[in-house]
DNA sequence: TAATAAATACCCTGTAGACGGTATTTTTAC
DNA sequence: GTAAAAATACCGTCTACAGGGTATTTATTA
């Protein structure tokens, strides 16, 4: 006797879940247990639901499907996670990875991508199209000499940035010193290949960092 | 008898037409004489239609209200023209009036408000709203000791600085000296009131110059 | 045609920041 | 408990650019 897995859905256009619905409807073996438009609300389901695979939208407005799966790995580690986004930034992929999931589908590519997906991480394998794959073979290829995620604490200061503010405000904001910042800064154009601030800012607006 | 005054309404958005001609319609006094989604193609049109007044939405994809109301007052300068806009943006207003519109109104009042600025610009007055009014009061006043109007060649240096070229790269390009950029460069930040480069694309993003 | 605005150009000064190091402490992960 | 990653910190050099002038040529417009 097969053995059907349960899915959790969370994206926030429900639009994009009835779309979900419809195509795992047609495939045996799986079964919709939850949905939600929220991935804070989500989180709050999945404790008193039982879910084998969660299906979950990239970027969402109050939780990014970044943090959603962070949470929810450190919460449930037994579900495995299948990220949905329409875009295949490497940064994002590379997160994500980072983050635990065990597959990465864009919005775009046909249902039989969807299926064959599920099939794979239900049977405790990994699933990354094609496409993702190519992505992050590229993106392994141009920081392969070079370790080139952004931390935290890098991300807030090019926020900082972002808002005009000189090395001498955000040291005194984040009250370290002026040097620090300076060390950050250099290590962000480093990390991203960028030389001003100008190109920084391009870059962090086109993977949507800020 | 009433001279009935023809009315052509420019939009990308064949939705706000479609409003307009419903609002237009229960008003006596103006007839719709024709109407277009694209700029250019509505100077070609005007070319054999008469028209009294333009409605013109201010930012298009082909061509910006700004530059069709230069284009149509230069060729047919006994039509009036009403600016409709979803912003009221005072650099915008003012290039507005500044390419000779006679009105200005936001899309999102009342259909009051239209109809007044139709009467008003029909009988050879001006009416801007009272949203209008205030927004140009206010750059008046921030700017009553500085001409904050941005040229064409400086707004196209803008565009560059937007683009991280440097000032050598620039002057390059434009077969002109260094040394006029770094003028140019001076004159933007004294009139946008900016300091840095940062500061000036934000000014620059959130006035929708580039 | 006179006046004004725009575009062009040069010079000098001061400083923020890009880029090269090196190094210590704290946090995270195994 | 130890290795790795992240955050902290300092230093020197050098260049791009902000900010202060002034001035000429070329439209534009009154």
């Amino acid at each position: 006797m097969e053995v059907v897995k349960s899915i959790f859905i969370v994206d926030d256009h429900q639009m994009v879940i009835d779309g979900l619905r419809l195509i795992i409807d047609t495939i045996n073996g799986f079964d919709i247990v939850g949905e939600s438009t929220s991935a804070p609300h989500a989180l709050d389901i999945l404790a008193t639901t039982h879910a084998d695979i969660l299906l979950t939208d990239v970027s969402m407005p109050e939780m990014s499907g970044i943090e959603l799966t962070r949470l929810v790995k450190k919460k449930f580690p037994h579900i495995k996670i299948i990220a949905l986004s329409m875009f295949s930034e490497s940064q994002v992929v590379a997160e994500m990875i980072d983050a635990g999931i065990s597959g990465y589908i864009l919005k775009n590519t046909g249902k039989q991508e969807l299926i064959e997906a599920l099939n794979k991480v239900s049977c405790g394998q990994n699933y990354f199209g094609p496409d993702i794959t190519l992505q992050l073979m590229k993106s392994f290829k141009r920081n392969q000499d070079e370790t080139s995620r952004l931390t935290d604490r890098e991300i807030e200061i090019i926020r900082m940035i972002e808002q005009d503010f000189g090395n001498k405000q955000i040291a005194d904001m984040l009250f370290i010193s002026e040097r620090t910042v300076e060390t950050h800064r250099k290590n962000i154009l480093r990390k991203t290949n960028t030389q001003t601030v100008v190109g920084l800012l391009k870059y962090a607006y086109e993977r949507k960092i800020i």
